[in-house]
Order: C-alpha cells, then structure tokens, then sequence
RNA sequence: UCCUGAGUAGCUCAAUUGGCAGAGCAUCCGGCUGUUAACCGGAGGGUUGUAGGUUCAAGUCCUACCUCAGGAGCCA
C-alpha cells in the first residue's frame, strides 16, 4: 500500500493507493481521475484499451467522494499537477458517493460551514489543518527544549477570574462550574511548583463577538516563569513567534503555496520585534488621526494602525492598569501603568499573544481583588501564592487560531481548527 | 446588545421603471485518446426566507419576524 506523499519513491512501480475520487475528467476513451487518500493527490488516467470496456465505463459514472482502491504503474509526468501520476490497472469501489454537496466550484461560507465534516476534505481545508499541526508541534518543541514543564490546567472551573459575563456556565452535580477562559491563575500556581510551565488547551470564551478573529472555543498556549519580569516575558514571545514561523516556512512550503500565501511579510520575522510603550502607542494613532481615547484599550482597528507601521510583529508594553486584569503588576516607574505586554500580528491579524508581569504582593493584590468587586473567598488558593515564598513572575497567551490565520494569510480564524465554534454555530 | 448588508433551482448568481422565473456549475443521457474548476450537444430541476399588506399585476414597494454575513463593544 502507498501513500501520494510518498509517491515519488514508486516511480515506475506497480502500486495500490487506497484513496477518494476528488474530481473526474473524460475524454473519450480516457478518464483523468484525481484521487486523495489525505496525504496528498495524485491523478490516475484510465485507458479503455488497459482496463476494459465494462470497467471504463463504470468509472465514467463515479461519484465525487467515492471511496476506492486503485492499483496502477506510477509514472514522472511533467503534464501531472504533483510531477507524478499512475496509469491505472485496476479500480475497486469501496463505498459508493452520490450527489456530493461540495462541487469544484464555488461556495458561500454558511453552505461550506454547515458541511464543515466535508470541507475539510478539500485541498485548501488540507493545508490550512496542516500548517495548523506544525505551528502545534512548533510551540510544543520550543517549550520542551528549554526547560518548561507542560502542566495544564482545569477545563472546568469553580469561578470568574475576570468577571462572568464571558463564562459559559455548565452544570455540575449541584453546582455551577464554568468553562476556562485561561489558564492563566492556575498556571502561576504550577510555576510556583515547577520554575517554567506552560499549559495548552481549549478555552471559552461567551463573547457575542461577530468578527474574523473571534471564536467561542479556542485554543491558548500560556507560558509561565518563575523569578521573571516582563522583560522576559517580551523576549520569550518574540522567540517563540518567530521560531514557529519559521519551522512553518521550513516544513509547509507547498501548502502555503496551495494557500497562495505571500511568504515576504513572513521571511521578515526575526527577532527583536519593535517595541512600542502604551503612550508611544497612542501618539501614533492620534497622529494618524484615530478617534482615539487617552487610557482606553486600542479597538481592532486601533491595533491595524499600529501593525501597520512596522513589518514585523510589535509589542506594545504598560498599558493603563485599568484596562488590564487585577493580577497585572503596577510600574514601579508609573504606578498608573501596569507591566504588561500584547504583541500584535503585521498585516490586520490583531493581537497575538497577551500577558505580563504578575502582581507578587498580597497586600496589593487583595486591594486588586476589590476593587474589582471580586469574591475574595473564590481566590483563597490563589492567595496562598502570595502567602509561600512568592516571587516576581511573568507569563503569557498565544492564541493558536490568530497564529495560523496570520501565517496562513486567512481572512477568518473560522478555517484554522476542524470544528469552529462561534456565536450562532455548534454544528456540526 | 447595537450598526450595516444579504436571503431567487442542490450550489454560485442574474432578472432594466412593478409587467412571461433565467444562466453557469452539479445531476441524468450522449460525444470526444491528454484533461487540469476540461470541453461540446441534450434533458430534468422553482411555494423567489416566513407571515401579512399595497396594486389590475410583486422576486422587485411597505410592515413585522427568522436566518446568515461583516463590523462595534469585549477579547487571544
């Protein structure tokens, strides 16, 4: 049995692929079939002479979809779209395709989105999934060669960590508990443990957002470390960014190509990233003459102009505390900004990753809690950090989607996970 | 929650000032020995999102609702 992406290594050999028909051309007394088996695909021509009148003929009625077994001699073609394709010797019906929905030509996103179980099927889905898993194993190789634990947190919750308007609540036993919105308190608990951790995994968010960056579930990778400033914290993002862009440009060069992505704006990853103070940041976009409110956090929009200006990722540091979670750290410097960081994306992708230095003292942070008119009692636990030797700490979030949109060059974060959720869609 | 836009054949879209509901693709039948979203000929396929209203006449105008999309707010 072969695989298509292994193809070239059967060059004028007899082989089986087991596979689907993805598309079906005649002309006569030959059929062009194009098979996938999800490594890749290939196209299989079918001679009448080879294989037989009964045969040919029952080919030139498949339907797109069908699933089959091929046998044929593999051939270097410079007409073939992969540089190979096989003559076929024998075609085995596996299970039969009528009227498959998704057509080779167009469709609009509500009609691809209902049929989403499809969709994945096609060419594009392919590389956009594909790239999605390198940018996975890229995040993964870079924590575990330096030294982070993987250590991840609860999916289900006991409380708000930042106010439970955004919390999809769930039934559990005879309580509410509710689904993470982050890792993030759990996480500095973990590194507290264990010096360097980072969590991956789904979060929730009940945002009625309607955007291209916007999902209700999605995936975060948050890194968090022990004795660490948000110095640090800059300098671990912008490595991570650009170690995963580049193992992306290394190992998914075809499907970036499938995905006709411009790979120049990517090329110019590389560290160190431009970085920009919150009030830096906001004399820009007064200058570009933003509507722009002085101490409010930048609008998607906002967060364009910016990227705009550079070709390369941005950071974007101390923003106001009060745009900023009650567990951000003051200045020390300006008391009234806080040491936090969000990096945005180049080219419109928006914020990337978000995050900053913790705050360590218990006094402040119980302050923090209410003024924020947070139950004290649900942060038990977490003060006990404060409590035990606690110590400057720093961490942050990536979100995986926004990534992969970005490198992918999509203009919705919808094709970068097999079964978005979004506001108004949980099927299929 | 708010703003904007769109719902016509299985899909993507046309339909002039309110005047006979149309095309391409898909499907089915036929043709073609190198097709690349193949091409050529033929056929079938419609409660124009739903409910009302105006009119001799509504896909088209009016009202309400439903669904979807993009955006705002919020966020990764």
């Amino acid at each position: 049995m072969a695989h298509i992406d292994e193809i070239a290594q059967h060059d004028g050999q007899t082989v089986t692929l087991q596979g689907w028909l993805h598309n079906r051309r005649s002309s006569g007394k030959l059929h062009f079939l194009t098979i996938r088996d999800g490594s890749g695909f290939i196209q299989a021509v079918m001679s009448k002479a080879t294989v037989g009148d009964t045969l040919f003929t029952q080919a030139g009625h498949l339907g797109q979809e069908t699933s089959l077994t091929v046998e044929g001699v593999v051939r270097a073609d410079a007409r073939a779209p992969g540089g190979y394709e096989m003559d076929v010797t024998r075609l085995e019906v596996v299970g039969a395709a009528a009227d498959y929905p998704i057509t080779p030509k167009s469709h609009g996103v509500d009609f691809l989105l209902d049929r989403r179980h499809l969709w994945i099927r096609s060419e594009r889905q392919h590389a956009v999934l594909r790239v999605r898993h390198t940018v996975i194993n890229a995040v993964r190789d870079f924590f575990n060669s330096r030294g982070f634990i993987l250590a991840d947190t609860p999916v289900f919750t006991p409380a708000a960590c930042e106010g439970t308007t955004t919390l999809f609540p769930v039934s559990y036993f005879d309580t509410t508990a509710y689904l993470t919105q982050s890792g993030q308190l759990y996480n500095e608990a973990n590194a507290m443990a264990l010096g360097r951790v980072y969590c991956f995994g789904p979060t929730f968010r009940a945002e009625k957002s309607k955007t291209r960056r916007h999902l209700t579930e999605f995936w975060m990778v948050e890194p968090e470390m022990a004795y660490a400033t948000l110095e640090d914290v800059i300098k671990l993002a912008e490595e991570l960014i650009t170690s995963v862009v580049a193992r992306t440009l290394d190992e998914r060069q075809r499907e970036l190509d499938t995905l006709e992505r411009n790979r120049a704006p990517l090329e110019q990853v590389r560290t160190p990233f431009p970085r920009l103070t919150y009030d830096e940041a906001a004399q820009i976009l007064t200058d570009q003459g933003r509507p722009f409110q002085m101490g409010g956090d930048f609008g998607g929009p906002d967060e364009t102009v910016l990227a705009e200006q550079f070709d390369r990722p941005v950071a974007v540091h101390r923003y106001p505390s009060a745009t900023k979670a009650f567990y951000m750290k003051p200045d020390p410097e300006r008391p009234d900004l806080s040491l936090s960081v969000d990096i945005l994306a180049p080219e419109g992708y928006g914020e990337i990753v978000g995050g900053g230095q913790r705050l360590d003292d218990l006094d402040l942070l119980l302050q923090r809690i209410q003024e924020h008119e947070l139950p004290q009692e649900a942060f038990d636990w977490y003060l006990d950090l404060r409590r035990y030797g606690s110590v400057p700490h720093a961490g942050f979030g990536m979100g995986i989607e926004r990534v992969v949109a970005w490198i992918c060059g999509l203009d919705h974060v919808r094709e970068t996970i097999p079964y978005p959720r979004m506001l108004n869609r949980l099927r299929p």
